[in-house]
RNA sequence: CGCGGGGUAGAGCAGUCUGGUAGCUCGUCGGGCUCAUAACCCGGAGGCCGUGAGGUUCAAAUCCCACCCCCGCAA
C-alpha cells in the first residue's frame, strides 16, 4: 500500500515514525516549507522533514497545493491512501479525492468535540476529564469527516499540554497503523459525526494566555496546565515585567486578599489569591528575558514579596 | 543584519551609571541547641566577576574595543 504522509510538527513526526516502524510503505512526506523561525530568523526545517530525510523518504514542501505542480507530483507518487496529521494547510478537493482508499486524518480530540486547530490545549484548559484521538476521513469541512477509529485517554491532575500531546501522538501513531490495513481490507466502518454535539477549539491566541486571577483557582490551574510548556500562560510581575507561569498546584487554605495578591512566598514557590478565595501555589515560572526556573529560585532572587500583586494591567 | 534581556561561588540575584581586589537569599560542609526537626544559633569551604597574556588607568566585575555562549519576545 503506497502511503503519502502529510504533516509538519512533532505530533506529525511521531505519527510518521509509527508508520515507518510498522514497516508500512511511506512513499513520500509532504510538509510545510522551511520557515525563518526563532531568534535571528534562522531557517528551521519542520520535524517531519528532519525525520523523513533521516529515513530517506522523499520530502516535498510545496508552497501551495493549489497549482498544477503538486497535482503532477501526486500523479507520480500515486498513493493508495493519504495520511494527514497536523499538516497546516487546507487540502483542495482534487487531493482528498485522489487516493482510492481515501484521505484520513488523525485529530487530537474525541470528535465531534474540539474540532479545529488547538484541540489538545482547549480540552485541558476546559478541565475535561478525558480526551483522545479520532482517526477520520477528510472532507471539505473543518474536521467534520466520518470517523473510523478512536481511543480515549484520561486527563489527570498532573497532566499538562506536553504530557497529553505526547501521549496522544503515540496513540495516533498506533491507531493509524491499525486503521490502514482495515482500509485495505474494507473492514473500516465510517461513523458519521453528530454535528449537534460539535464544539470548536480555536487556535490559541495571546489573549487566551493571559491569566485573570478573578477566576476560580481550579480554572486557573487548568489554563496554566493546558498552556504549559508552550506557549505558557502569562501575567505581569509587580515590577511590570512579563511573567509566564510554567506550573502551579492548588494551595491549601483560603484568603481574603484581593485576587492576584501574593499571599505567601516560601521555599516551594509563591501563592496567589484567586477569585474564589482559594489560592494557587506557583511552582515554576519564566520571567521576561530569563529562562525557565523554579518559583523557589524566582523568590530567592528577591523578585517578589508577599503583599505584592500580579495583574495584567497594561 | 527583526526587537530585547543576560553571562559574578552549586542555584537565583545585587554590585556596573558615580572605577579602589566581591555581597545577599539558598544549598553544601562542620559544630551547637532540641525529645526532635526541612526550625533556630555559630563557624567554614567554595568566585581567575563569559573569553581576549586587548585598550584606558596608579587601580577595572565596574569604562572602551573585539569575540563566544545562553535566554525572552516577535514570527
Amino acid at each position: 500500500m503506497r502511503i503519502l504522509f502529510m504533516g509538519t510538527p512533532d505530533f506529525a513526526q511521531i505519527c510518521l515514525q509509527a508508520l515507518v516502524k510498522a514497516g508500512l510503505e511511506v512513499v513520500a512526506a509532504v510538509t510545510q516549507p522551511d520557515k525563518p523561525r526563532g531568534r535571528g530568523y534562522q531557517m528551521i526545517p519542520p520535524p517531519v522533514k528532519v525525520y523523513a530525510q533521516a529515513q530517506e523518504i522523499p520530502v516535498y514542501q510545496p508552497q501551495t497545493l493549489r497549482d498544477g505542480a503538486f497535482a503532477e507530483t501526486l500523479e507520480q507518487l500515486a498513493p493508495d491512501v493519504i495520511v494527514v496529521a497536523a499538516y497546516g494547510k487546507i487540502l483542495p478537493p482534487y487531493i482528498i479525492e485522489y487516493p482510492r482508499l481515501g484521505c484520513i486524518n488523525a485529530h487530537g480530540s474525541l470528535l465531534p468535540k474540539y474540532r479545529g486547530a488547538a484541540p489538545i490545549q482547549r480540552a485541558i484548559m476546559d478541565g475535561e476529564q478525558e480526551t483522545g484521538i479520532t482517526i477520520m476521513y477528510m472532507n471539505q469541512g473543518l474536521d467534520t469527516g466520518d470517523m473510523l477509529l478512536w481511543e480515549k485517554t484520561p486527563i489527570g491532575d498532573t497532566d499538562d499540554f506536553a504530557s497529553i500531546h505526547d501521549r496522544l501522538a503515540h496513540i495516533a501513531g498506533g491507531l493509524l497503523v491499525r486503521v490502514l490495513p482495515m482500509l485495505e481490507s474494507g473492514e473500516a466502518v465510517p461513523v458519521k459525526q453528530d454535528d449537534a454535539l460539535a464544539t470548536y477549539a480555536a487556535k490559541i491566541e495571546k489573549a487566551d494566555c493571559v491569566l485573570d486571577f478573578s477566576m476560580n483557582a481550579q480554572s486557573l490551574l487548568w489554563k496554566i496546565r493546558g498552556l504549559s510548556p508552550y506557549p505558557l500562560s502569562m501575567t505581569r510581575a509587580p515590577d511590570g515585567k512579563l511573567l509566564k507561569i510554567v506550573s502551579a498546584t492548588l494551595s491549601e487554605g483560603v484568603t481574603q486578599q484581593p485576587a492576584g495578591t501574593i499571599t505567601e512566598v516560601s521555599d516551594r514557590g509563591f501563592c496567589v489569591a484567586c477569585g474564589d478565595g482559594k489560592q494557587i501555589l506557583v511552582t515554576g515560572v519564566l520571567p521576561e528575558g530569563k529562562g525557565r526556573m523554579s518559583a523557589a529560585d524566582f523568590v530567592r532572587g528577591r523578585r517578589i514579596q508577599a503583599g505584592e500583586r500580579l495583574a495584567w494591567t497594561i
